[in-house]
DNA sequence: GTGAAAGCGCTAACAT
DNA sequence: ATGTTAGCGCTTTCAC
């Protein structure tokens, strides 16, 4: 196989055990002998082999993000964050990606044992009891990004406050007849935004009405797709009551409802003001308003939090909720009172 | 730790050995000592500790995916087609993306240790002879992505065919002043695509003009990035020089430079086509007529030439470079004849 | 068909 | 300061 300690034991003269020591720097070698080694070290071309050194340790540098399909450019970007900080460690990053929601509790099975990693990120994965249990029994740390529950580290954004924040914004700009479209009902975040939808509604005593609500359904999708969007913007549609304006609770299922309004020759934003949530690279191009998450600092700061439960070595840190505060990033897309009309680039 | 295979020994009152071979289902085993020994392991939640086994076996159930910089769509639409096969096999997906270009021998260096993956995917990596060396010496296998070898399995594309395309789509849209934004002048693909483009030109009896060329020099981004675009559009457009259409060897850089054409009041087709390169999400929101490139299928066609690598014990499979055919997608920023003037959404 | 035992490469006591 | 040695959890001969 590759080069061992023993080669490099051989080769300088030394035990194994001080070529362990001074690869580790654990407790003192003589100067000489360290050189001697490293120079051995360099020669042969050693790498270490973690498996070996994980099992004798009995600790892995490897954290795991589990994150349920890698389509899109929030889980991206957020892993970006995540990568920022952990290539100022030694870990090494482990991707379970699940095309199917179905497996995903046999990934984070296999995410969580011991000598897999040494720490586990969950991105929006919905918390019920049986996966609190199976998380609870894990001895490695786990964060939580994009969901929460009491017993563990969570980084999340506060999604009531920005579907409250986006209700707002259009009944500002005049709006009264706004629709929402949302991700798939079961989905804790578009859950949330819808609450900030009706709050923002009743705050301004306007009723509800149920009936310009529609929900992404698709089983394998979460709902968040332009497919999805663009489907139910048509549904909604077809319903035929007047509407000014339309919240959705995804970016990219915005791009799909705005691609079937233009297809029934709807103006945005003259005939219909869009909001979406998000704030994806597109977004800006196409002059969508939405709200923002900070995907990249929730990134960094989720694997902040892992890397100090799994440095913490007596002490157990406090678990803790970091929910960031969404911001409303206005653009074309609900300009109504303006008379714009080339909304591109 | 975790439970193992002694504690299923125990309870299923059979030695180590026979856990081992039902759980590999290497050799036979009693139809009744296999029930006992399975249904021990469900009750008491075994999960393999991959670390043990990889050392016992001499290899890993790992392939690594070195990415520079995982921000980019690319990148992100090729892993998931990689995840897409890897998905089916029991291999897990180990990232290495390094944010920054140095440090990415480090990197493969790591990645290569058989004691780290049983095979890796090396994205957009320039290949010169040191590295050719250090991926010779290396046991395990490695697949090429986006870049290519004599020595190695490789997936790409016809670079030099994509800017070809692009640029003779220009000219038959009648364009003759055709400037060039480039990547990285040390990027392999960027260079392919420019000698397309200047093939292209040849062909048609337009002399190659280097003033309205030009390069982004970023060192730490590979040049691909929208600013990149942004910098280097207004760069060229500060030349004075008149131009009709504008090929980018990149989407995102093109968002960048249309961009810039923007802020200068430089209408798109109108006073200046644009094609691009790749087809990420934005592109077909934004009208951009470019180059696509199968990312998606690209990433599938890598991962499973590394596992037919991998699994091969006896005969190696011979080296096979794969490369696909770019494809011109056309849109709203080349359709210079027509009055177009709303080419968004 | 099953058990005993060696060993994968490394770390971490425990000696010296 | 350095060497010896016992595991870490698992696979894999080699016996029986």
């Amino acid at each position: 196989m590759g080069v061992t300690i023993y080669d490099i034991a051989n080769s300088a003269d030394v035990s194994i055990a001080t070529v362990s020591r001074v690869l580790n720097g654990s407790s003192s070698v003589a100067v000489k002998t360290k050189a001697k080694v490293l120079e051995s070290a360099r020669i042969l071309g050693y790498v270490p082999n973690p498996s070996a050194r994980s099992l004798a340790q009995k600790k892995v540098n490897v954290v795991s993000a589990i994150v349920p399909v890698m389509t899109t450019y929030f889980f991206m970007e957020v892993l970006r964050g995540v990568q920022d900080i952990l290539s100022g460690s030694d870990l090494d990053l482990l991707i379970f990606s699940s095309d199917r929601l179905a497996n995903i509790d046999d990934q984070i099975q296999r995410a969580l044992h011991p000598g897999r990693s040494g720490g586990a990120l969950l991105f929006s994965v919905p918390v019920n009891q049986q996966r609190i249990d199976m998380l609870g029994r894990s001895d490695i740390p786990v964060v939580l990004v994009d969901s929460e529950h009491q017993n563990f580290d969570s980084i999340s954004i506060n999604n009531e406050h920005g579907g409250h924040l986006a209700v707002t914004h259009l009944l500002e700009r005049g709006c009264r007849k706004i629709g929402l479209i949302m991700g798939h009902e079961k989905s804790v975040p578009a859950s949330k935004r819808m609450v900030g939808y009706k709050t923002a509604l009743r705050d301004n005593n306007i009723p509800v009405d149920d009936r310009i609500i529609i929900e992404c359904a698709d089983e394998r999708t979460d709902g968040f797709t332009e497919r999805d969007g663009y489907v139910a913007m048509n549904e909604l549609l077809d319903r035929g009551i007047d509407l000014d304006a339309i919240f959705v609770t995804s970016d990219i299922q915005a791009l799909g409802a705005m691609h079937a309004a233009k297809d029934r020759g709807i103006a945005i934003p003259q005939d219909l003001a869009v909001v979406g949530f998000d704030d994806i690279q597109v977004s800006s191009h196409i002059g969508l308003t939405t709200i923002r998450q900070p995907m990249f600092e929730m990134g960094r700061q989720a694997a902040n939090r892992l890397l100090t439960r799994i440095e913490a070595n007596e002490m157990v840190p406090l678990t803790t909720q970091t929910v960031f505060v969404p911001k409303l990033i206005e653009r074309e897309s609900t300009q109504v009172r303006v008379g714009v009309e080339n909304i591109h680039v």
